[in-house]
DNA sequence: TTGTACGCGTTATCAA
DNA sequence: TTGATAACGCGTACAA
């Protein structure tokens, strides 16, 4: 592949002069601009990336860990991250850590690695790899969770969604209202979790141990909606963690010959193009995934611009969709 | 950032050492990697990437560039990338392409110039750009459509698929089978198109015109159903081209009041986990999307590897879901 | 305004 | 088995 010196020579110039003339430097003669911008064209040529990053002792690669790009939920981010660092002339690098700590580190070691300009993390839990990041001093934005060193942070209210969430459950006049959460120890689970208990105090309903941890996944989600529906005093109304665990939990109401709604009250996290498909209509919790992720994106861009600021933790509202799913007269 | 002669001196050997005893060469005194190692780790060492790759001259990072990761079926397929790709210690950068041939370009130069060490391609159209790798001799894989020029390929059998969906129609006793399908010069449209006409043909059916193109998203897809449907004969079929246009076809059957199965046939290429929460079911052509991008990298890593073998092209098989929403009894 | 020459951090070659 | 040294391709300080 032709290099800057190839082109010099086609050009009959200089390297430096190349390098002045490719990257816009003003102090080049306009005749021999043009001759340069000639010669690299009929060579073909393209700067050699890891050279000048080498040089520069910089990248334009962001580095995106999340746990699985086939959640919808985290899709929704990477779009946003990806549209704001195309804008700005970066690229991603996707890492699927599924939520597992050790892949998650061997991603953040590639990274370092390969000196990418910043990360972007939805980390897995308590983790180390923060401190390590800081100590090599590469920008890092947590994402839907946060980081436990602290730093930039952008967040959901998940916790006050969730208590709205089961407000609304009892508003609709569900009382033996039951939960599916999350891997306890993960974040977002917790938060849910607590918002889930907070809104039983709030609405002046008991806490009948209507609650399950399972895995972010429809699997777990069938097996415990299933023993939670299976119970002599099962629970009339179900507030579920995310968007594949209430396709678990939805199945097994088929399956139980129950009803969304009428017979259980069904309200999800993440919001889904298909759920006004449902009869009844499925009332979620819908979560501003793509403004995460590009202010995320945002936020990263600024420190990697150099910005010494105080760590910022952003907070984005999460937002109530009543549908049919959450109505007694379904 | 520690470099390799601060390990170097640290551990009071050459740097020519300390970059074998790291990259694990046998021809180094096993207490000398120790130093080595020992080193390394109190100083937090990281080999430099852009210089290793510029030493080098390889990286070992994919390109994967794809319409939109929020299109479950790509996303099913860079999840079967990503998998390959991570297991043999590659990185793969995202790129989404909107199917807009400049972007795709400009991805296609940026993965040019970081020299990453092959390309998955899912091409929009027509392209030239095929031609640009070849002439740098970046190996490339093009997944789902075929690439121009030839090449490695990973194809699904769309065109057959689409000619069993319609004649499934064709047996359920529908008689008036419209398609909803993708821009037409899209090769995927267009071999569902196609597919769609020989299995009307094949059943014995007219062809009475009830086709649209439209992009392959909902809002396009909910126009072109509610044209058909308002016509003065309507189709009492659809055989509609992916996932995110059947559900503005589901929406508009649902303002029109019909219902799927007993009112008008729906069948749609993507299963997806919620197609079976929908009353009725709703019957797909079911895409092997992780196997096509879990194939891909695996091609793409063997011409990595020096493979210089005839091109290949390998065909996938679809497979037809019959759910109850090609039922006319539902 | 242009050219020469150095160094970014590695790996590979060659002598020792 | 080890060390000195030369590239890899680029950007930039400095000299002209």
């Amino acid at each position: 592949m032709a290099t800057i010196s190839d082109v010099a020579a086609r050009a009959g110039v200089s390297t430096a002069t190349v390098s002045r003339a490719l990257n816009g430097k003003s102090t080049v003669d306009p005749e021999l601009a043009a001759r340069v911008a000639a010669a690299a064209d009929e060579l073909g040529y393209r700067p050699n990336g890891p050279a000048r990053n080498l040089r520069k002792q910089e990248t334009a690669v962001l580095a995106l860990i999340i746990s699985d790009v086939e959640n919808p939920f985290f899709t929704a981010i990477s779009r946003g991250v990806e549209d704001v660092a195309h804008a700005a002339g970066f690229s991603v690098v996707l890492c699927n850590s599924d939520d597992d700590p050790a892949k998650e580190r061997e991603y953040l070691d590639v990274a370092l690695q390969e000196r990418v300009a910043g990360v972007l993390l939805s980390p897995t839990g308590r983790e180390e790899g923060a401190a390590l990041l800081r100590a090599h001093a590469t920008p890092i934005v947590a994402l839907d969770r946060p980081l436990p060193g602290g730093g930039d942070t952008v967040l959901v209210n998940s916790g006050s969604a969730a208590k709205n969430a089961t407000l609304h459950l009892a508003e609709q006049g569900y009382v033996r209202i039951g939960c599916l959460t999350g891997p306890s120890g993960m974040p977002t689970a917790d938060a849910r979790l607590n918002g889930y208990r907070e809104g039983l105090e709030a609405a002046g309903l008991a806490d009948l141990g209507l609650v399950r941890h399972t895995e972010f996944r429809a699997a777990g989600a069938r097996r415990a909606a299933r023993q939670l529906l299976d119970q002599d005093e099962p629970p009339d109304a179900l507030l579920v963690a995310n968007n594949a665990m209430v396709v678990g939990v939805l199945e097994t109401l088929g399956e139980l010959g129950l009803r969304a709604g009428r017979d259980v009250g069904v309200i999800a996290f993440d919001d889904a193009p298909w759920a006004t498909l449902l009869d009844p209509p499925l009332s979620v919790v819908s979560q501003p995934a793509y403004d995460m992720g590009s202010l995320g994106a945002q936020l990263l861009l600024r420190r990697i611009g150099g910005d010494r600021g105080e760590p910022t933790t952003r907070t984005l509202s999460a937002h109530l969709v009543a549908r049919g799913s959450t109505e007694r007269s379904t």
